[in-house]
DNA sequence: CTCCTCTACATACGTTGTAAGTGTATGGTG
DNA sequence: CACCATACACTTACAACGTATGTAGAGGAG
């Protein structure tokens, strides 16, 4: 009993900036990002809320380091001259990472801070269309272009639409039926939508699919205006 | 006395939804969206915060209406069998509204319910795609191609970072120096914008430029998709 | 042993969204 | 005219939030 191996406090290891925030990516991945509050993310380690500004200096500096977390979990390209193949491969990479993270995309987009390890990534992404013989100045210009795709994610409006909840199929077919009386266009996208598909998950859209759509179309001009340089 | 002009209580005009709403925009338009608490609108209006809710069912169907009075402000497309032409002048037409009220991108992103008035909306962006001889299927891939470029704004990450904020040029030009010699790539981007531009406003990009740069790629690599259909 | 630093804790303040209940002005009906 | 139902603004209250402030105990340095 003189060794500190009190039974009341457990020997619980000491907190540190990394355990917070890997504490923090943790409750978000399974509970959301609502669910990331001071109180609630001591409590996940078994502390008080205040006890998390020995090592995060506010919420704003969480988030950060949360962002900092999943941003260094996506590996940086390989150095190659093909610089159109290597941003693709490089924001489906982003784009898996991003899917074990599914609050990280609003999170970022609401960061104001650069941290080093984003504009490591960042300069990254810059070197990948220099390497590959773009000007500086279209290099920046597919920056912008290419977005939040280049980290693996296109925030669409309504991203988490919830398409009418639990209601029952017929349910579903009534309202469907009202709806594509009042936007023909939408009707017709809908039927399409609804069965061509095997997986009628979520909206039944096939995000992986738009994604790559998207992306290939933006390579695909980026690759034009370069060949008019 | 006996009528009831009491001095006190000024005839005020009386609540209504729509008055409620655009207080709510109006005060978003210039104080930005963190503003806007139920308190405050009430205020605003010069009235207690639970009053609001005889017009509105919580805050979300607040920011549901004040989404609505935003995209009810963008003016429908013209009809016409030039897809392409009248895409690229509604979405610069959905910028010049959303430019007007910086804060609705953020809030648009967080909506789940569809209002009428979006549903319009997006009905019409498929309609464009559908007059122009697309088919359901391609007219489907181009909304999710396009995103949020149809409501005139695209969300970069970091879009509003503050870029060091309010030090002065040489304390500018110092930290440049560190940050070019550990982001070699990012250095060169950047003193490439930063000489080249007359407006050193914000990050001295021109969103402008950016927009319509990324829009054209996408319209013509659509058009590119429909002209194989 | 003494002192200093580090860090976890307790308490407290102001702000948030909103549930619940209270008052009052208005307008239709006897 | 009297009466009463309805509408709507107000008051109060609560739980949860981020975080400022102060305290206490533990570990290392002199």
């Amino acid at each position: 009993m003189a060794t500190q191996t009190d039974p009341a406090t457990t020997p619980r290891a000491p907190l540190t900036r990394e355990r917070v925030l890997q504490a923090a990516v943790d409750l978000a991945d399974e509970s959301g990002i609502d669910a990331i509050s001071m109180r609630k993310v001591g409590h996940e380690l078994g502390v008080e809320a205040m006890s998390l500004y020995n090592h995060v200096a506010n919420k704003e500096d969480l988030l950060d380091g949360m962002v900092d977390i999943v941003v260094g979990e996506i590996a940086l390209p390989p150095e190659s001259d093909d610089w159109k193949t290597t941003m693709r491969d490089q924001a489906l990479r982003a784009r898996e990472v991003l899917m074990r993270h599914q609050w990280a995309p609003r999170v970022i987009e609401t960061r104001v801070n650069f941290t080093p390890t984003m504009m490591t990534y960042m300069d990254a992404m810059i070197g990948i269309f220099l390497r590959g013989g773009f000007s500086v100045d279209l290099a920046h210009h597919a920056l912008h272009a290419l977005g939040s795709r280049v980290l693996g994610f296109v925030q669409e409006p309504f991203r988490e639409a919830d398409a009418g909840g639990d209601h029952d199929p017929e349910m579903t077919a009534a309202m469907f039926q009202q709806m594509a009386a009042a936007y023909p266009n939408i009707g017709a996208l809908m039927a399409e939508i609804s069965h061509n598909e095997d997986d009628i998950l979520g909206d039944g859209c096939d995000d992986q699919f738009e994604f790559e759509f998207a992306l290939d179309i933006m390579l695909e001009g980026l690759e034009r205006k370069h060949a008019l340089e």
